[in-house]
DNA sequence: AGTCTAAACGAGAAAAATTCACATTCGCAA
DNA sequence: TTGCGAATGTGAATTTTTCTCGTTTAGACT
């Protein structure tokens, strides 16, 4: 509880109740990434009273301190991911959705040199692979 | 006019005079990147009179016929581009949201070789490099 | 050309995701 | 512990997209 404090505090926030328990629910959940709904979600069934503006500000602000990363894989609705750790990318299942993370410097170099290449000062990227992934195609007619 | 005519029979899909008319006006687009209001707004100054709803699902089903592909760049609205030509990634402006396309075979070959390695089907993917354009960088403090 | 039928359409309501406005409450520094 | 500006909760508003349903239309077959 005092180590979400200082998180906080470091990433230039205030220490506030919803804050710290937001934050400890990103940093509990098993899933990695969660929507907004996820974490309202949660939160009532902790029997907190938190308002689902908030998660969605507290989100955002997060977003903006660096604390977490925001994807728009499907469209849908956005998901959150806590940014600790390194940089990696995303390959997708199409069918179940089933996330899976991996990492490949060939292609962060290359990233690299075509943002050069095109005068674009890279801030970020994304990149998703999709896919049908082992267990669908298994499942699959 | 005959030409998207053939164009949506060879996708499967019946001519009907509100498919013409989108098929067209994303050919005629200047902007690689359209979304749907922009359609419906073309339509409208136009003095089509074609509802918002069948815009959405006439792009939803050229989608689905592999006439245009959907990015959600950003998370606000879909954009539409026409997929016609070959595959490409893209780079856009956190500023400007210009958006410039590359192609790099070694990112592709990349890609494929790691869907494989993770089980993966690979389906589609989609390279987004966020950064400041050059003109941004200019115009900036 | 005329007729039929399933598919497609238009309008507006509805749903889903997200943001806003504003009165109240809270964190924290003095 | 008190005060003030920042943050919150509620509920309404926006934005984007989908759905419903009565009407129209494209294309096959006379």
């Amino acid at each position: 509880m005092a180590v979400q404090n200082a998180e906080l505090r470091r990433a230039g926030l205030k220490a506030t109740l919803p804050r710290l328990r937001i934050l400890q629910i990103l940093e509990d959940s098993t899933d990695l990434h969660v929507s907004a709904e996820d974490v309202y979600r949660t939160l009532l069934e902790a029997g907190e009273s938190i308002g689902l503006a908030t998660v969605y500000r507290v989100l955002t602000q997060f977003e903006q301190a660096g604390l977490v990363i925001r994807h728009n894989f499907d469209g849908g609705s956005a998901v959150f991911e806590l940014a600790a750790g390194e940089h990696h990318d995303h390959l997708v299942c199409v069918r179940c959705n089933r996330v899976t993370e991996f990492v490949d410097q060939v292609i962060e170099e290359r990233q690299r040199r075509i943002a050069a290449e095109n005068g674009f000062a890279m801030t970020d990227h994304s990149l998703v692979i999709h896919g049908i992934c082992s267990n669908c195609q298994r499942d699959s007619d």
